[in-house]
RNA sequence: GUGGUCGUAGCUCAGUUGGCAGAGCACAAGGUUGUGGUCCUUGGGGUCGCGGGUUCGAGCCCCGUCGACCACCCCA
């Protein structure tokens, strides 16, 4: 009989690294907090057509990478492969951004699904850590989402990381750039490269993030997107930039595009060393139609998504230490029956009054407990044999020094909750 | 979807022109009948990814297939 796998492109988090996955999760928690944004979960899966309409028919996620299937009623349903279009699909069902005015600030920490042929840093299942704020098209917000997003790095212990940034104005700043773009690449056409050939019609604004050497010898000197921008989008994307000054290093990247067509205005990506071919560890944007196109009253928005697979990459390619969120543990050892039973009791009691212990329940040697103790980084080692039981003490031995002494049974929950916090 | 590299013990990997399936680490027991992290001894562990073919004989050669890794495309 054959043994089943884990379907192409997923990945089994397992004891060894899921400590790390809790102590990301509880940073991105703690820094939402900070910036005051509050969690939202909403479906991984969707109606398809919310993708097709908010991220964009053309765009290859939606046109070749979703997993999409028809439900036993006959609905075509998409497992979601980005975060926002499902979160604006909430906030304008629940009417949280329902009146003019309106102000919404949410993160959410979650799953996405894309059918590609996985690599290093890139499944079929990733995890988002993201943020969406709705209501302000102010540039400041632009940034505050950038600095959470910067702080949110920092805190987990990356410190090696880029920020890019880059503006494609509103809609008619980007129908100017698209069209100046092709104006420019059109009578080069034919050293394209094949797929740039084709987006030249498609999507020409994805020439430029092209690694083909052809490409990217073509569109030196091409015209940037900044020349394109209304005076209203130059002025936002200026003001962003001021804004960062002195608050964060970034690099203004006239060749950033991203892959969903509802970005408008501001949007960036932060790269980190470590991740082979795709660097980016995290990306935004502004994207002030969306709402809109999905059938809200206008509302600006902007936010971003963080992978965390590929921040736990960078971290430990940086050999960067997260905080571990494992509390200490307390290991039990028994010698002989009785000791065994006054173990169990003593087990009991100590998870009674939240201490965390636990103890070999298969009979082995004392030698084999101890050792058990050591590889499951117990902090202490409660010590029950007949001598103690006699007694009426608890031998205690700290396992990073190696001291031993003795309790008293009576006194040992007291003790053990006043020893705990030092470790 | 395209291309390259690779699948042998729990892990990392050796395995010669095709001729008995190996090492280190890990794990278990013992050395020490009450003491881990060092040391010594012994031991258990294998559908050589899967399926077919060639051969007296295949981990090794051939075909197919699945998977992993890396890159393209695209993106976190």
């Amino acid at each position: 009989m054959s043994s089943i796998k884990a379907p192409r492109g997923t990945a089994d988090i397992l004891p060894a690294d899921s400590w790390k996955w809790q102590s990301v999760e509880s940073i991105a928690r703690q820094v939402a907090r900070l910036y005051h944004f509050q969690e939202i979960r909403t479906p991984i899966f969707e109606y398809t057509e919310l993708f097709h309409r908010g991220v964009g028919e053309t765009t290859d996620i939606v046109s070749k990478e979703t997993f999409t299937f028809t439900d036993r009623g006959g609905d075509s349903i998409t497992l979601r492969p980005e975060g926002t279009a499902g979160v604006v699909r909430a906030v304008i069902e629940n009417n949280l951004i329902a009146q003019e005015g309106s102000r919404a600030k949410v993160f959410y920490i979650g799953p996405n699904f894309r059918y590609e042929r996985p690599q290093k840093g890139r499944l079929r299942q990733h995890w988002q850590f993201g943020v969406e704020a709705f209501g302000i098209a102010q540039p400041e917000q632009d940034v505050e989402c950038i600095l959470l997003q910067l702080d949110f790095y920092r805190r987990c212990g990356l410190k090696d990381f880029v920020l890019h940034i880059n503006s494609l104005g509103d809609a008619e700043s980007k129908t100017r750039y698209r069209d100046a773009l092709v104006r420019f690449l059109t009578p080069q056409k034919s050293s394209l490269s094949e797929d740039s050939q084709r987006r030249l019609t498609e999507n020409p604004l994805r020439i430029l993030d092209s690694k083909d050497p052809r490409d990217v010898e073509a569109c030196k000197g091409a015209p940037p997107a900044v020349d394109s921008l209304s005076d209203r989008s130059r002025a936002h994307f200026q003001r962003v930039q001021e804004l960062l000054q002195g608050a964060a290093a970034f690099e203004a990247n006239a060749n950033l595009v991203r892959g969903f067509d509802y970005y408008t205005e501001t949007l960036w990506e932060v790269t980190a060393p470590g991740l082979g071919a795709q660097n980016a560890i995290g990306g935004g944007g502004r994207y002030d139609n969306l709402v809109e196109t999905l059938g809200g009253r206008p509302t600006p928005g902007v936010g971003f998504g963080a992978g965390i697979e590929r921040l736990l990459i960078a971290l430990d390619a940086q050999q960067a230490q997260l905080p571990d969120p494992r509390g200490p543990l307390i290991w039990l050892i028994a010698h002989g029956p009785a000791a065994r039973q006054a173990c169990w009791d003593l087990l009991r009691e100590l998870r009674s009054a939240g201490i965390a212990a636990d103890i070999d329940l298969s009979d082995r040697s004392i030698k084999a407990q101890f050792k058990q103790a050591d590889r499951e980084s117990a902090k202490l080692c409660l010590i029950l044999g007949d001598d103690e039981l006699k007694n009426g003490q608890v031998t205690v031995k700290n396992l990073g020094t190696g001291e031993q002494s003795s309790i008293p049974r009576v006194e040992l929950i007291e003790r053990m909750r006043s020893m705990i916090p030092d470790f």
